[in-house]
DNA sequence: TTGAAAGCGCTAACAA
DNA sequence: TTGTTAGCGCTTTCAA
């Protein structure tokens, strides 16, 4: 008992007694059990972290944000991918619960959040990030995402004033909120200019490389081909970019790209893609801070809160800025 | 009892009760506390993963690799990014110690092992990745690394068959084993050639941008200026891409880049630096299969093991290779 | 086939 | 200021 007064640094020790104690400790190597302290206290300082993939420079960037915040607060992060699987995803979460985490921070791969009785059974904080979950009905989690709708909607915009008219999308499963927000963004910007909207440029694949080149392969092969296209994350805008180099089409010369979400290193080196950035590592620190001040009780609302962030259009070449000022395009991978 | 013999599917239990137990298991929601099972059995099915950075690529596709592995036998896993600072590296060995997980994956930040102590002394199997510890003497811990001399042996010989004489290096801190190898590697090549070495071509810095920019940079306002650098790691070489352009440089042309391990999103997509690559990924999966063996005591061989995995040598136009062939080499970032 | 006892290492509450 | 008791939820051992 002492020895545990000591080691917590409570009062009611005599001086004397901790020295004793301190050198007791050092001389067996002697190192506390974590595990029996959060057992007894029910809590374990640590929190989850589930997100789609730990390769994922956005993801990381965020992952990144939430391991500093944990630190600061004497917290460990669990970090799981479920490579967007919804039973892997199921699967981490029970895991995370029978840990008894303190709290988990969702990615979630479905908007269906038939996942996550047991973490609400369980009374267990989550915060989600970046997208949203439109089932179970008045779960009212709390959230911190960017801001699609209106990110795809500047996107398109900037796309329209270059003259763009036949614009392909290509974003993530249905299943996830973020698609379909863009998608709503990129329809309502056309909608604006009263430009009508064919559903055959609108694809709903997955936010990977494999999906963004399957489906940039398919516009590109329609009769009348798009002159532009929107690649729904930095992945899918990868995968087009190999689509559209096989095809032997130059951007942006042939066809526009731009993507959602920056491509990392690719575009701090070389500022060709004209993107609409998203703040990773805010989203995850605010995430963390949320979460922890609701763990540690320090969270009086009970509404649900919703940190939205703007993301913001970085305009640099490859949606043929420069060619419409009457200067030659520079052309990118033209090998 | 009897519930947690239905659990963990032992026998012994009837058929009529083991329904029973499952009934009232899915009607009270009850989710197993593995925090006690993990005290009791003294195993937590929980590996450590201490790298620099999860924002680099080549740890996060280790880190992939790692993951997989153990989520393949039921291992979670805990990130911990140390940003190559010693103190960060010490304060997580301990928490992972004192959270007993059942064995460690470590890149360590430094080649003194002395943060390992505790670790030791609860005789928690390690295993390194990546890097070498120079002491304790006798440590013999198992490691899975790239083979850094060979990797920069042919990427400075590569340099050389192309005529340059003058090659400047910038490595990590000298604390980081493959930094020492990479420039020994380098060294190598040149002897091999008899080109004098030239100390002062030598930076070590950090593997960081910053670190690859601020050297890259003294290189270049040498009153004799190299003629190509070697890029020590993805992040150096990025930061080294920024001081050329700084400087008004033209790569190839002027100075010639290299890197060793690839820049991911760039190459991919613009294959155009020439770089040694390492199979990060296998890297991983190979550590953790080592490990968990280990922990299960299924690896019955006592001495150090050492899996050095060779790197590979990706010839793009970085260097000036096409200049040299009589065709004029295609110019990178030339804004 | 089922259950009771004991103990893993810790801390809250209370007693000395 | 220090120490004792009890209990967190589980599994191993042993008894019924």
């Amino acid at each position: 008992m002492t020895v545990s007064r000591v080691l917590n640094g409570k009062k009611g020790v005599r001086p004397e007694t901790r020295k004793r104690v301190l050198k007791a400790i050092e001389e067996t190597g002697y190192i506390p059990n974590s595990l029996a302290r959060s057992f007894t206290l029910q809590k374990t300082k640590t929190i989850g972290l589930v997100i789609a993939d730990i390769t994922n420079p956005f993801f990381t960037t965020l992952a990144r944000g939430v391991e500093n915040i944990a630190a600061k607060n004497q917290f460990s992060v669990i970090f799981c991918s479920t490579d967007e699987d919804r039973e892997k995803e199921a699967l981490y979460l029970e895991i995370l619960v029978r840990k008894r985490v303190d709290g988990i921070i969702l990615a979630p791969a479905t908007q269906k959040g038939d996942s996550l009785k047991s973490i609400l059974i369980k009374r267990i904080p989550i915060v989600l990030v970046d997208r949203e979950l439109k089932s179970p009905k008045n779960l009212d989690l709390d959230i911190v995402k960017g801001d699609s709708v209106y990110g795809a909607y500047i996107l398109t915009k900037h796309l329209l004033s270059l003259g763009h008219r036949r614009i392909g999308i290509v974003v993530g499963s249905r299943e996830i909120s973020t698609a379909e927000e863009r998608v709503q963004g990129y329809k309502e910007a056309l909608i604006e200019m009263g430009i009508p909207v064919e559903e055959s440029l609108i694809k709903f694949s997955s936010y990977s490389e494999e999906g963004g080149y399957t489906a940039t392969k398919e516009l590109l092969q329609m009769r009348e081909r798009p002159t532009a296209i929107f690649g729904g994350n930095n992945f899918i805008t990868v995968g087009a970019i190999t689509a559209i180099k096989e095809a032997e089409l130059r951007i942006p010369h042939d066809v526009a790209l731009v993507s959602f979400g920056d491509i990392d290193f690719l575009s701090q080196i070389y500022p060709f893609f004209t993107v609409v950035t998203q703040p990773a590592y805010s989203m995850g620190v605010i995430a963390a801070e949320l979460l922890i001040r609701k763990i540690e009780g320090r969270d009086k609302v009970k509404e649900k809160r919703e940190v939205v962030l703007k993301p913001e259009l970085v305009i640099r070449e490859s949606a043929g800025e420069l060619l419409t000022k009457e200067v030659r395009a520079k052309e990118f991978c033209s090998a």
